[in-house]
DNA sequence: GCGATGATCGTACGTACGTCAAAATAGTCC
DNA sequence: GGACTATTTTGACGTACGTACGATCATCGC
């Protein structure tokens, strides 16, 4: 394995272990086995690397999760969400050290354009993805109307828990008691 | 205003314009006014100080939030979802600053047990209030369960939202759109 | 007025940081 | 195998960081 990839690897490892804030570029060296002035050489900056580091975890989480959603088929909008919600708490607990990277990758896109960039890129993608997972169509028929409206609001519970499972695991409720919120919520199909 | 005073609320400013990481002692001393040494007398450390600044900003955003959507009366529970979807887009982009402040508290919170301890109080509250707000009932008559449930999907929705306007204010629903999503995903009243 | 206590200030120390330049090595093409 | 590039390694340089220390200053009870 090159050292890019190493230093890669370990940026990742440190993020999670240590804090976007609080790892170093001797840490990231030691973490991954490679040569200290090897960032340079690859990434241009110890900043550029972390950056790159975040930002592929972020997406890596993304790509896992939507992948879960999608093995789980069911019929209707409804039965499907159920299955969302499935996939979505059983894969928390699992991808912990993936969430926390994607956490910091929002706090630090505030000041980096790129990052900030590429996960609003990505987030718009998530949307589409999600309504188009709930609807049951291909991404492709989802329209903007509907990324906006249930694209937003599956993307926004997801990232939701994801937070709270961030903060405490313990506080996931069941899916079915999630349902049951969302039940509660939920305006009459009639009303508006 | 005491240099105590000056020093937290320009650390406060330093988070939002610089971001955790980048923000250093100096920084903190030139923003503020207060003098470079003052930061380890009144607080022990710059860290300590970034802490209290970061909590202090993510529970300022509760209580804003909070305030904003019980002005917002209403009869049933879906009229109260819609009047909790108004209070919150209309107070994000005001608030910008301090959301960002949250977003870094979460990723900060996982590296700083205290901060970590007092946000996670701070999200059972949140998932209390939520609950009570939407069921218009005050909070002593929410049940653990229904906080689990309704409390956990309300939350995760404001945050999932504040998290979405932080990375593209641009990215926000409108209310309709918000419901419409919401209808769509919600299982049926009689299933499940 | 005077000591005592708390707050502010000036400064400097030690250090751990990111980066760079250049040497050393590995890899590649003819 | 020799020229050339890509990568790895070594070592160090300059600097900006957080913090500590002592001095100065305000406040207030007496």
């Amino acid at each position: 394995m090159s050292q890019r990839e190493d230093l890669l690897e370990g940026a990742k490892k440190c993020l999670v272990e240590k804090g976007y804030s609080r790892t170093t570029a001797r840490d990231i060296a030691a973490a991954s086995g490679a040569h200290l002035a090897s960032i340079g050489y690859h990434f241009g900056s110890k900043d550029n690397l972390m950056n790159t580091a975040v930002l592929e975890a972020a997406s890596e989480w993304g790509d896992t999760f939507e992948a879960a959603v999608r093995t789980a088929e069911a019929r209707n909008p409804h039965d499907r969400a159920r299955a969302l919600f499935e996939a979505l708490f059983g894969t928390i607990p699992d991808r912990r050290p993936m969430l926390l990277a994607s956490v910091q990758a929002v706090a630090q896109a505030q000041f980096d354009p790129d990052i900030r960039e590429r996960l609003d890129a990505g987030y718009a993608q998530a949307r589409l993805s999600m309504a188009a997972i709930v609807l049951g169509v291909p991404e492709e028929e989802v329209d903007e109307h509907t990324a906006a409206s249930l694209g937003s609001v599956v993307y926004s519970l997801v990232s939701g828990y994801v937070l709270q499972a961030v903060i405490d695991p313990g506080s996931l409720p069941t899916v079915d008691q999630a349902l049951a919120g969302l039940r509660t919520l939920a305006p009459e199909p009639g009303g508006n």
